[in-house]
This record gives C-alpha cells, sequence and structure tokens, in this order.
DNA sequence: ATCATCCCCTGATGGC
DNA sequence: TGCCATCAGGGGATGA
C-alpha cells in the first residue's frame, strides 16, 4: 500500500510530465472515496501540468489557470504512464491523455483514492488545511510533540498516526517506530518522557527516510501498479508478526487493536510503562 | 473538544 | 471445487 515513501516515489517519478498538457480525459469509473464530479473532463482539458509535489500522502498538481489537482492514492492507488495501446486493466478508473501522446492511468482496487480538481489554494481545502507538520522537516521534533500530546491520554500508536499531529506516519511505520523505540503502543500519550520523545521522532525520520530511499527500487517499475517495495518484506521487525519470535528477544510478538487496526508489539522490550 | 467506532471496497485467505 | 465469512486499511463521518 501506499505510505509516505512510495508516494514520495512516486511523484519522483512523475516529474517528467511537468510541461505537459492534459488533451483528454477518460473517467472510467467515478464512484472512488469521493464521486468525480461529472463536470472533471472538460475541466481538465487543455491544463499544462505546472509542477508536482507531496504534502502528507496528498499528490499536489499545480495546473495552468492556478487550478490544481490533488490525488491520494488510498490504500490500493497506483498512477502510472504507458501507451494509448495498452489494454485498459480492470480497476483502472481514469485515462489522462496528455500531449506527450502518453496516457497516465489510475488504477484503484478498492477505491479508496480520491482525486479533487480545485480552482483554489489547496492549503485551504477542508481535506488539507488542518495536517500536521511533515514528519521529516524541523518542525517535527520531540519538544513540540511533546508539547502537542502533553494533555492526551490516547495511546501513542493513535496520536502518531493521527494526520493533524504528524502526516504520513501509516500501521507500518507507527508500529516499527514504536518498537524500535521500546515503547507500548498502548502508552498514554502524556505519559511518555521528553526522552521516549526524542527516540521514537528519531526512529520515524530514520524509517521513512530509508524507506525513501529504498523507493528507487520502485521508481524504475513504477508503471506497474502492483509494484511492492521490497522494504516490506526485508526490514519489518513486528508489523504483521504476530506470534512470531521477537527480533531483540525471542518473545512471541502479540497483537492489540489500537483504532480499528492491528498493532504488533513486543510484549518484553515495549512495556507500558505506568 | 476529544476519542473511539463505523464505514467505504475488493482480493486473499481459511473453514467447512 | 465451491461458497461464505472474515480481514486488511486511510481517514472522513458519526456519535458518545
Amino acid at each position: 500500500m501506499p505510505e509516505l515513501p512510495e508516494v514520495e516515489t512516486v511523484v519522483q517519478g512523475l516529474k517528467p510530465l511537468v510541461g505537459a498538457t492534459v488533451m483528454h480525459t477518460v473517467v472510467h469509473n467515478p464512484q472512488l472515496r469521493w464521486p468525480i464530479p461529472s463536470d472533471f473532463t472538460t475541466s481538465i482539458q487543455n491544463s499544462v501540468i505546472i509542477s508536482l509535489k507531496r504534502r502528507a500522502k496528498y499528490i499536489i498538481m499545480q495546473l495552468s489557470h492556478d487550478r490544481t489537482l490533488i490525488i491520494h492514492l488510498g490504500m490500493s492507488g497506483a498512477l502510472y504512464l504507458c501507451t494509448p495501446h495498452t489494454a485498459l486493466k480492470k480497476h483502472e478508473h481514469i485515462t489522462l491523455t496528455l500531449s506527450s501522446s502518453m496516457h497516465l492511468r489510475y488504477h484503484d482496487v478498492r477505491r479508496f483514492g480520491s482525486f479533487h480538481l480545485l480552482n483554489t489554494p489547496w492549503q485551504q481545502h477542508p481535506l488539507l488545511c488542518n495536517l500536521g507538520p511533515e514528519p521529516l522537516e524541523d518542525s517535527f521534533n520531540a519538544k513540540a510533540l511533546k508539547n502537542t500530546l502533553k494533555l492526551k491520554k490516547r495511546p501513542i500508536k493513535a496520536a502518531i498516526m493521527d494526520q493533524r499531529i504528524v502526516v504520513g506516519i501509516g500501521n507500518i511505520y507507527a508500529s516499527e517506530a514504536l518498537f524500535a523505540s521500546n515503547i507500548h503502543p498502548l502508552q498514554p500519550a502524556h505519559s511518555l518522557s521528553l526522552r521516549q520523545y526524542e527516540q521514537l521522532v528519531s526512529h520515524c525520520k530514520r524509517l521513512l527516510t530509508y524507506a525513501i530511499k529504498l523507493g528507487g527500487t520502485t521508481l524504475k517499475d513504477f508503471v506497474n501498479p502492483d509494484a511492492k517495495p521490497g522494504y516490506f518484506q526485508q526490514t519489518l521487525h513486528v508489523y504483521g508478526r504476530e506470534k512470531q519470535p521477537c527480533s531483540t528477544c525471542n518473545t512471541p510478538l502479540e497483537c492489540v487493536r489500537i483504532t480499528q487496526r492491528q498493532s504488533t508489539f513486543c510484549p518484553h522490550c515495549q512495556p507500558l510503562k505506568t
């Protein structure tokens, strides 16, 4: 599934499209996370792609005439380039024909992704105006995070997966960062020491940076909607490893549900401190 | 205001 | 082999 590093990789891979014009658009299935409005195809026609960037897990495509296309890949979304002759796959919902005569296709099995075409500044959009800091920027640091969460009783794992607290940390990175920091996922956020926040922040940054670096292997395959980074297979210590021995102490890993998400942890290495 | 819970969707998986 | 139930998950909507 696309996490922050994969979205970053997709954005880098789409950079060659800057300068291209959207000649023609076909919406094969408008039923995504939010329905694509019927005027989408005419509204985006003849737009020039000015720039591409990432904010949280959103792809921000700046277009001519002060329009912005915001794409979220949801759980299973993928963007890839192909020729017009490439057969349409089952879950391809949108095709953009570009001036380079290439197709940019959106593929999304579970349709949790979204397309929004804006004519207002994207920073003001309801979905983006309350986002927390980027985890790799200096504004995400131990002191600021501890201050933000000093009165919050919710589990630390729920807090760091909250978009308003910090963006881009999904279930995998939250689980792995907490394991690396020896923090129990149910630990109330306000009860963490500054030292623990320093560990947590630094491991979040380290894991995301490492995954972005490995995203390079995804980059060359990004035309393949089924491409999965080797990162997922290789370096996970707790995610998806319930009942398997801890890589540090061999204690069987345990699993709790936090905000409807599986949260695997080592009961020995990640003690709950009361 | 703050949280936990529900829900959207499909493919993979497991039980029978 | 087929059929059904269960589950995963980002994150907005809902309700306590």
